[in-house]
DNA sequence: GGGCATTATCGTATTTTTACGATATACGAT
DNA sequence: ATCGTATATCGTAAAAATACGATAATGCCC
């Protein structure tokens, strides 16, 4: 994948209002909550489970299970690559 | 317009490597070409030409006539207003 | 094991994006 | 005025994104 993939990969993943609240809300609350973004967001459960996977399979944030819940954060190495690929612009 | 917005609107003109390209070469020769775009791109000048406009349309780029043809550059103050908004993230 | 809570996935409808060719528009040059 | 060049726009087809409800899957607790 060359950079300017990565980029528009990653660019796209956050080209939605919706996925920004979500990731800024992530970094917000170090403390990775899943459930509450539904409650925050005015979608559906199942269209905020769409967009976690959108900004999962960009790598931007990380799902790990715990017990009957999923814990999602942010990735912030990836976060940081982000950063470091629209400065290079 | 909320900076989740902005930042999202921003990041969606961004979202395809064809526009990544396009505004890299513009960024790189500071003389505004417009024609030549669709000769490095491996697209047709309708598809360039409507990549332009989604630029031009988030800010991203600027579009002067000069006599028969468009010169296009690249908005820095507006990249680094994008920029700002990912550092703040 | 049965029920409850949490999350993902499926099916689907609507909208948007992407891409192209064809056509229109604008301008300089002849 | 006509021709050629450069760009935008129109029309359209195919693909992708967005959103929802319904349903499945997972794992805790009783």
């Amino acid at each position: 994948m060359t950079n300017d993939q990565t980029l528009a990969t990653l660019c796209k993943a956050l080209g939605h209002p919706a996925r920004v609240a979500i990731l800024r809300h992530l970094l917000q609350v170090n403390s990775c909550i899943c459930g509450d973004i539904v409650n925050i967001l005015p979608l559906a459960q199942s269209t905020v489970s769409q967009h976690l996977k959108q900004l999962k399979e960009a790598g931007l944030i990380r799902g790990e299970i715990e017990g009957p819940r999923i814990c999602y954060c942010a990735d912030k190495d990836r976060l940081a690559a982000f950063k470091n690929l629209i400065l290079s612009l």
